[in-house]
DNA sequence: GATAAATTTTGAACGACGTTCAAAAAATCG
DNA sequence: CGATTTTTTGAACGTCGTTCAAAATTTATC
């Protein structure tokens, strides 16, 4: 029992977190509101301002349960062994349903923009890398005689595309498409990029 | 002389689109304010209301016109004859080329979520269906067996991935690539769908 | 356990914001 | 020019994130 006191502060801090995040799946991060938070997390205005610096580094810890949570559904061992573009196939899916399943959350990671007055920490930008991380391993074996920067860029890249596909259907500015094309708009993507990655493999 | 008001009106209407298109390509939409605004256009505060129902509104037209400028800006008649890989690799360095340039703006069309009592309007979704338009006839030339309504889906994609490539860099989330390499990565990811588009001609 | 000192928690208050609307100003009409 | 309608105005309202003096609680000392 070094210190009672960080204990409770650390509870609080996990009460504020989970509160934001129910709020903000439920809601979005646009009716995300620091009264509805400290009341749910049953503490006082003032209270959430003891344990962040503001909402928006809040925000930012919610974002980091979201990405660890994205990283235990983009790792399953289901798809360990099969060729490298079967497991570009897979993430890419993975991502897909995730961000059908956890929509506000998923959201949330790319709408929130900190003021310049607090930038994104360090700590946090890092986390995002896991993702260009699961999607290189696969890539290697398509372009084995890549050099490692360019496969980080590559990576980045494919991720981009499946993202944008993604978003441009689920923020709805164009017109929907059924879950089931949309998969297979993906799916279709992804092949065609590991195709031609692997056409020009030395 | 038909209404002297509706000139005046219209003349109040223009200026504050004009200065709210100032003040989001200087600062970001995030840092638009009413008083701003307003201020700029020489007008007093509740003046925008008599014009537009709400802030959301106003920004719409500014995005409208943002989105004008881009399709003027992808459909100069630069590379008319050219083969159609050729002429999809200009569509999206003319893209990449215009979010770099007027990046606020840019950022503005895809930031912009209007609240769910004023959703936005069908004539403005309708006014994004142009940048499908000039990417499916290209495409039209390189798969003419497929049906038009595939192709639209097709063209919604293509644009998705190379818009997911272009935001990830742009928003600064990961870390920033020099133009120069970015503009290449966007130039072989469209060489490469383009390529698998045509190899599944038949 | 009582009292004092240090710490934590509280929520009223502040400034900034989008929006409203009664009143002032301007335009139009008889 | 006075009456009437229309337009413009900006103070005021409700909501928001954030602050901070005061209240409540915990810790320290005897």
């Amino acid at each position: 029992m070094a210190s009672r006191r960080e204990e409770k502060r650390e509870d609080l801090k996990a009460r504020l977190i989970e509160a934001a995040r129910e709020r903000i799946a439920k809601d979005g991060l646009d009716n995300l509101r620091a009264r509805d938070i400290t009341q749910d997390a049953g503490c006082a205005l003032g209270g959430l301002y003891t344990v962040f610096s503001d909402l928006a580094e809040l925000v930012i810890h919610v974002n980091s349960a979201t990405l660890k949570a994205l990283e235990a559904r983009l790792t399953l061992p289901e798809t360990r062994d099969k060729p490298p573009t079967d497991r570009l196939r897979n993430l890419a899916q993975g991502y897909l349903a995730f961000a059908v399943e956890h929509r506000n959350l998923w959201k949330a990671l790319f709408d929130h923009f900190p003021p310049e007055s607090s930038p994104t920490p360090q700590w946090h930008l890092d986390e995002h890398l896991f993702l260009m991380d699961v999607i290189a391993a696969p890539l290697a074996e398509l372009q084995p005689d890549m050099p490692p920067e360019d496969r980080a860029i590559r990576a980045r890249t494919l991720f981009g595309a499946v993202h944008g596909v993604v978003s441009i259907s689920l923020e709805g500015r164009f017109v929907g498409l059924p879950l089931e094309r949309l998969s297979r708009e993906v799916d279709e993507l992804v092949q065609t990029i590991a195709a031609g990655a692997e056409r020009r493999r030395g």
